[in-house]
DNA sequence: ATATCTTTATAAAATCTTTATACTTTCGCC
DNA sequence: GGCGAAAGTATAAAGATTTTATAAAGATAT
């Protein structure tokens, strides 16, 4: 459920930056560091963080001006770092188009609640992941599966299986590939468990389950889920 | 600016409430008042605001408490303003949804530009105050419940259980997500407590609870409540 | 004092694994 | 090509395990 998040820090004091790198990647945060306004974008375009964490006082451009710069292209959320506490920088950094503004020094578990706010509220609205294949679809958003139209329920097993075959649509896959993928490595030659399984997909969606269109078997091999016409 | 903003203050102190309104008239902004956090959930549903200015200290029951509630059915932004400066406040409230927090006392140019902030990725989406699916709807102005027009009483994790499948209707919930969210972080394995809630729920909502139609259990995974007809 | 929440116990259901057996494919050999 | 053995596959169903449902007792809170 959750992707790892990726988080660009963008300050020229080493030791915030060492200091934001271990509490951030020990609350699970991939992070990126760039420690001036030009590498700093470079690196936005480059790894496309979830938020950037931004000082105002960098040593070749002002942090407001890079701010500027970033917002004329992406709205990632922006969370200002810095040492100026005046009413005045508050203020102009958040017109300027930032999400949040922190003083240092600051406590990194409050940090951690304002990224974990800032991202909740600033989420981009993801395209509904939908895979289909022929009547079959299946939507991970709700992770329900369906036949054409009808909802057909799957134990978790058969659904992780099914969705390796949909997301693999047309290709052959090995007995220890599939078994490696759903089961896991140490049950990589139990072969009969994937006959089990392949019997109760044909049960569930092929129109004549003893004449397999849609689950093939490549003797010898594996299974091929076959591509089928909308 | 186009749209005019109607912004929602819910503070007990008179002398704040007639600060914040001076100054927030004076930026254009038309402002509605609560004293208690009742009467808050009850302008926040007549008035639709833009945006939410929340005090902690409320008479009637603590700002977090009545944060939880808006949250259950509405996405508005929510600024807290509180004398309580601990981190773990501060932290705590962010995680319970809040999109800002400000200590009192504060600078009325900072506490617009923040609502400034806040505004500019809003997307006004009404808040309705009424919930439905199939013959369940859940009105959030009266905390009520009704089964084909019958009120159903409910406790209060009963409700907020309910109101979490009603706003996800036609989702599969995992165990997890609906324990974290219904009781917090620290019971997310306590599957035992869900299993409990959800035979009251069925007792209380399905016409034949050994065969339950409307919460469904995906096993294995989570329960979901199934997209009814009207 | 009562309603609600948490815990425990146990039965029931669902799912996963294993077994048994029949069927199909592959391939060497004539 | 056709035959037969070996290897591979399909499926039902039994057995084992995990997960779920529910009542009810104990604890806590209002």
């Amino acid at each position: 459920m959750s992707i790892p998040k990726n988080i660009l820090v963008i300050d020229d004091e080493i030791q915030i930056r060492r200091l934001l790198k271990i509490g951030l990647e020990d609350s699970g945060y991939s992070v990126f560091e760039a420690e001036d306004g030009k590498r700093g974008i470079q690196e936005l375009i480059n790894h496309k963080p979830s938020i950037v964490l931004l000082d105002l006082g960098l040593p070749d451009e002002d942090g407001l001006i890079v701010l500027k710069k970033i917002r004329e292209f992406s709205d990632v959320p922006v969370i200002i770092l810095s040492v100026r506490n005046s009413e005045k920088d508050i203020i102009s950094a958040l017109d300027s188009g930032a999400n949040d503004y922190i003083t240092k020094p600051f406590n990194i578990g409050e940090l951690l609640a304002r990224i974990r706010a800032s991202l909740r509220y600033y989420q981009p609205e993801q395209t509904n992941p939908v895979f289909t294949n022929g009547n079959i679809s299946v939507d991970f958003s709700t992770r329900t599966v369906k036949n054409k139209a009808e909802l057909v329920k799957l134990t978790t097993t058969e659904f992780s299986l099914l969705t390796l075959f949909i997301r693999n649509a047309g290709k052959v896959l090995t007995h220890q590939y599939i078994l490696k993928e759903v089961w896991g490595k140490p049950f990589s030659d139990e072969t009969q468990y994937l006959r089990v399984y392949i019997a109760q997909l044909r049960k569930k969606f092929e129109d004549d389950s003893t004449k397999p269109k849609i689950f093939v078997t490549e003797s010898g091999v594996g299974y091929r889920m076959t591509l089928l016409e909308y």
